[in-house]
DNA sequence: GGATACTTTAAAATCATTCTAAATAGATTG
DNA sequence: CAATCTATTTAGAATGATTTTAAAGTATCC
């Protein structure tokens, strides 16, 4: 169904090397809709599709695709770093229970950023998690 | 120097056995300004006082102090449990070079919190991380 | 003081992630 | 289209934070 003309185009312009791996999970991740994924879930996810990869190669292509601006990493959530392809700047619920990261919409929230940076330093980025879980 | 009268009535309050761990852990943790501490910090700060103590001890004292309403768990740091003296509600910078957090002062961070939470659920807690890096 | 439950501890286990080193497969060039 | 060069894949070992285990020690209560 995934059009691999897609990530073949995009691999090609991030510089990296077209392996079938990387396509494979290429158009895994950048499909339609964003998706927020561990080393982890994404290989469960490959070997439910019959396909057979080393979990080292799941790591190794994510951090690829990262470094080379296809993906944003999300502040670890329990001890296990999260891939976003939602590349926006935007913040997220995190269902304590589950783990599972919801975007939020940018509009809805508004962050006054006067506090003042420690002297010499620079913002790399910020992130608001709003932890929920289900209602008691 | 430090009062454990103070934490003595802090573990009794609590509920706690009164072990000579937890008081001089209380005593390090709750004296005057708030503090971040891991585990292996807290125990590398311990060591250097000259005393011994299992790190698993101070696992075992973080979790028991933060069950019982004494210190707040940080989202978690690269890949570390940061357990957090300052219970108020709060913001932090988080210099990625070192790790090291830095509580925002809440007056300078306004959440406009009308992102609708997921049908049937409620908010736990919400934190907001500015990720910081010496100015290039 | 003695029974009881809780704690401490060293050591092993766990788990996400990274590293190693050898085999494989893209890219490049002649 | 080789030949070569280099990046990548992979299985398995290693790492590092944290948790678990099970035995020995200690606090609390009677
Ligand atoms: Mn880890
Ligand atoms: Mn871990
Ligand atoms: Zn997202
Ligand atoms: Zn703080």
């Amino acid at each position: 169904m995934s059009d691999n003309q897609n990530t073949i185009e995009m691999l090609k312009k991030a510089g990296l090397r077209l392996t079938k791996q990387r396509i494979f999970i290429g158009d895994l991740l950048f499909g339609s809709k964003h998706k927020h994924v561990s080393a982890e879930s994404l290989h469960k996810q490959i070997e439910k599709l019959g396909k057979k990869m080393a979990l080292a190669t799941v790591y190794n292509c994510l951090h690829h695709f990262h470094k080379a601006g296809l993906l944003k990493k999300v502040n670890a959530v329990n001890d296990i770093i999260i891939f976003d392809t939602n590349l926006c700047y935007h913040h997220h619920f995190l269902n304590v229970d589950t783990g599972e990261l919801t975007d939020i919409d940018e509009s809805n929230v508004s962050i006054a950023e006067l506090p003042s940076l420690p002297e010499g330093f620079e913002t790399e980025s910020m992130e608001l998690t709003i932890r929920v879980k289900p209602q008691t």
